[in-house]
DNA sequence: GTCTATAGATGGATAGAC
DNA sequence: GTCTATCCATCTATAGAC
């Protein structure tokens, strides 16, 4: 792997273990045994490290949604395409969490609004995909609030995790939240729904 | 009001507007037009701040707790209890967003996790009482899964709130998440707290 | 209690040799 | 591309006068 490579494999590493801002430019350097100047070299600044793996995760999280759109939609599929983006999400957890001293940098650079617009789009599609299929039974309204719920979901279980589960494995917070997931969809869910929800336990 | 109180009520306007990371001990001197020294005098570290605002914060939640239990238990109070929390909550948002920088401080000095777990215990009686008075239709891991969904809720808004929904107004953030509650009670409503929620808009 | 002045540490970023 | 050396800004915290 080149150095570039290298630089955001090991920052990643750091970031997620220390947190982003318990890790300086020297340190990632260190660690890789290469000097200060050589990162800047490559990443003139911290933020562009940032926003290089911002931008890793976000393909992360297009190759799940690509993934959903190659089967049928059903609900098992659906629990799939949450697993993986929580799997990605949680492999970048360090940018995720402590991001508010970069968040203005972000805001500028990383088009953080486009992504999400994109996002609540494509889960839109999802759920009616979903609908269609007689899985999940929602009026307009209920859509509606179901997407809010995702969103949240989406972008916040990652923080609540770190505070208040630092001593829990990986898997087992991912499955935490799946398990909420799972019981919101429980609620929504028709008769087809429901037996589709069984066979994944 | 003294200098200590001065201190605790501009320090947390700054942190609220411009996050705890970009405020430091010269900031909140100039802006109460005190030295630095001064400030170093009443609250040694800058740590000390943000706990005794953490502190002040917690009252408030408590307070919202003791309003609640002096009422008969009903999905409106029980509403009227999470207007009361989210807004407490929104007036220190700054030291619940930023605050991975002073987490670890945190965790030592301040009862992070002792307060969460009263917090859930709370919650739960509030659960019981709710069923009880026949407005909930929980059963025992249904319960256990909105209990999860609560604390998820009550810790992750303001996250979401402040990085998504910076340009809203605080009433505006504040009521959709009292929103979203609403639809997840409906969900698990009994036909007697549906009634309790449609008299609510 | 409050001030000025400054110590002391850290971290991002650059200059210039190799 | 990579290195060493260093600049410069920033921030917390302290010393000591008033």
């Amino acid at each position: 792997m080149n150095t570039k490579g290298k630089i955001l494999e090991k920052s990643l590493e750091l970031f997620n273990h220390q947190g982003v801002h318990n890790v300086g430019v020297r340190d990632i350097a260190r660690a890789l045994e290469i000097s200060p100047g050589n990162m800047s070299y490559h990443f003139p600044k911290k933020e562009d490290v940032i926003l290089a793996l911002m931008e890793k995760m976000s393909e992360g999280n297009n190759i799940c949604f690509d993934a959903y759109a190659l089967n049928e939609p059903s609900l098992q599929s659906f629990i799939a395409l949450y697993e993986g983006l929580f799997t990605n999400q949680y492999a970048y957890r360090g940018l995720l969490i402590g991001n508010t001293e970069f968040e203005e940098v972000l805001r500028k650079r990383y088009a953080y609004t486009k992504t999400y617009e994109k996002r609540v789009t494509q889960l839109n599609n999802i759920l009616i995909g979903l609908r269609s299929k007689g899985v999940l039974q929602l009026s307009e309204p209920d859509q509606e609030m179901f997407l809010s719920f995702l969103a949240f979901l989406g972008r916040s279980w990652i923080h609540e995790s770190f505070i208040y589960q630092q001593d829990t494995s990986a898997k087992e917070i991912i499955q935490h939240y799946i398990k909420l997931l799972k019981w919101q969809l429980s609620l929504i869910a028709t008769e087809k729904g429901k037996l589709q929800l069984a066979q994944l336990a």
